[in-house]
DNA sequence: CCCGCAGTTTGATACGTTTCAGTACCGGCA
DNA sequence: TGCCGGTACTGAAACGTATCAAACTGCGGG
């Protein structure tokens, strides 16, 4: 198969190289004569523009990268979308990877869009990453962090009030008069994690008489969720947590589903369940699943407009952090009162 | 921002660029002093290599794409992960896209990715899309088709035998005594929904006694099951089909949430419901939902072995389609036996 | 009749990298 | 001493495109 350039659409139609790229590029310029002869020998050659070579020109590509712990959780993935949409109107294409929750292939998507030249990157990621994004910035590539507030007033980012989400479920469960608690999540080194417990340890400390457990889990997905709710349904009734606060509504959903149909345990009744994200299925769960909700949607829109803002010459002044005020949309499975409307 | 290139990097070095370069690709080739003065430019100046250059030069890239039409669905995010997974081992990046359903998008990221010179593509479509591909694939560019079956031999492809699920499906439900069926799918141009159709129009015909309605919706998503269900429950208890077969999960799911969350009709007894793609949350759901599974793990990893396949100098021999067989995995909204083993 | 101008077209150059064909050097062997 | 083989390094060419300045075309006005 022969390569087939600018260069052979060129002689083939018999003009020069400068008037094929003149062709794809302004149309305009071009007399409609030769229009038509460069047209047909794109045509008859199957010419498709090298982008490699139309980059290296350019120095810049028309794509911006999201980087996504894990594509298979609804919540990154209806992220996913609203920046694929918000991208698509600004002429920008959207590159997915899926960095698996393992750091090191986060770094090699990081440092390969990078080569890439991206336009900018948006990432979602559990670690604290911060600090390796700040070398990329410097040299020019800007960032949008997801769902993790930037320390730096400089990072932009787009985030929820975890502290204020956690703080909300573990309030709405003591309200309803559960006194042991269970916290399920994942490492305490992710930022997330870390300060959704502390939202629900605040909760804790205003009350009297309720005390809060925590219960690690590694990867927080469905299956972790039904790990550890096989050990919670191993302890007698009485040592059991009546209520879990868990991280993500995987999780969630992962508990509930081995509470109920495999552990016979009755929710809300013995143990009352509150997730985070509000993904779409929590709704049309075993028993819905209430949870503390951001707006999704708009979640990667704001990313990516703040990335353009910064793509900008001159970006805009104000705070670069977009911060999500959670909602708690309450469902069944805390023994709240039964369907309340989605927004 | 000065641009930093192989070439600052080899003043600052005080060696020649040929050098720069492989020290980059083949570090044994270079003294270690030098080695070590390399390092501390590239460090200094904080160079990443260019990758237009650099593929401009190889005249091809490291990654290989995946376009998905809908990555929030989970079906499709988890053939992803496999093909991340299987990819990486590879030494294959993955760039996802998400083309949302939209032809146009579809057409533009194949477009793009083309023009990118990746490796070869997995795509899954609805559309009949195999004629569009036969031109890339010409030019060079191995394509797997994934989810539906290749028409040309020539063409490799990764589905399940979907016109055997849609019998199983239904033949399930008429085994139950159920007599009037309702099969919810999209347009029927997409040849995934008129093989499902197909396959249950089969059982059909081989009973007696019992009706195939089809519904029309238009996006096979959570909402559009919410829809067509309140349209469904607007009908009298006669009229109404005593059994929906979903053609897909997420269909299912928005079913199910309406009808026994906001309609109050009983699932299984007044109405069984099947869905298709076995999806991780069809298990976690109001009623457990009964689906026809294809093992979506081993979808992506199949897809790219295909693909990696269709790379090598020499292809093996051997057929280019695998052909999964579907399996009904049974639950409760099905008003089968409860509570069936998941692989 | 010549000049200037707008509309087209051309040819050359640069983008940043890899690689190929050498050059320089060194140690060992005849 | 002269030659060989190997290692470490260098310089230049090439990948395929966009763009800039220059050249060529008609054409109308002075």
């Amino acid at each position: 198969m022969a390569r087939v350039g600018i260069r052979e659409v060129a002689t083939l139609a018999e003009v020069s190289m400068g008037t094929v790229s003149h062709y794809i590029n302004h149309p305009a310029r071009v007399s409609p004569e030769k229009r038509e002869r460069i047209q047909r020998a794109i045509e008859q050659l199957g010419f498709v523009r090298n982008n490699a070579a139309y980059q290296l020109r350019l120095g810049r590509s028309a794509a911006i990268a999201y980087i996504a712990p894990d594509v298979s959780n609804p919540f990154f993935a209806t992220i996913a979308e609203g920046v694929e949409q918000q991208a698509a109107a600004a002429g920008l294409s959207v590159f997915i990877a899926n960095s698996n929750r393992s750091r090191q292939r986060e770094d090699a998507y990081l440092e390969m869009f990078e080569a890439h030249r991206v336009q900018g990157m948006l990432v979602a990621s559990h670690d604290p990453i911060e600090e390796r994004l700040e070398s990329i910035r410097q040299r020019g590539t800007p960032i949008v962090l997801v769902g993790q507030r930037g320390a730096s007033p400089d990072q932009p980012s787009v985030s929820i009030d975890d502290v204020r989400g956690g703080y909300l479920a573990a309030k709405h469960l003591i309200e309803h008069g559960r006194k042991r608690i269970a916290f399920v999540g994942g490492p305490l080194g992710i930022r997330q994690v870390a300060d959704r417990l502390e939202g629900a340890s605040n909760a804790i400390r205003e009350a009297d008489d309720v005390t809060l457990e925590v219960l690690n889990v590694p990867d927080r997905t469905i299956v972790d969720g039904r790990d550890i709710a096989r050990v919670i349904a191993r302890r007698s009734p009485e040592t059991r947590p009546d209520a879990i606060f868990a991280v993500n509504d995987l999780l969630a959903l992962g508990i509930l589903q081995t509470l109920v149909n495999e552990q016979s345990i009755e929710v809300p009744r013995e143990i009352a369940l509150v997730g985070y994200d509000d993904i779409e299925f929590g709704e049309a769960s075993i028993i819905p699943l209430t949870s503390v909700r951001a707006p999704h949607e708009e979640f990667g829109i704001a990313a990516v407009e703040l990335l353009i803002n910064e793509l900008a010459e001159t970006p805009a002044a104000g705070s670069k952090q977009v911060v999500f005020e959670p909602i708690l949309v309450v469902r069944e499975s805390s023994g709240g009162t039964i369907g309340a409307p989605r927004a």
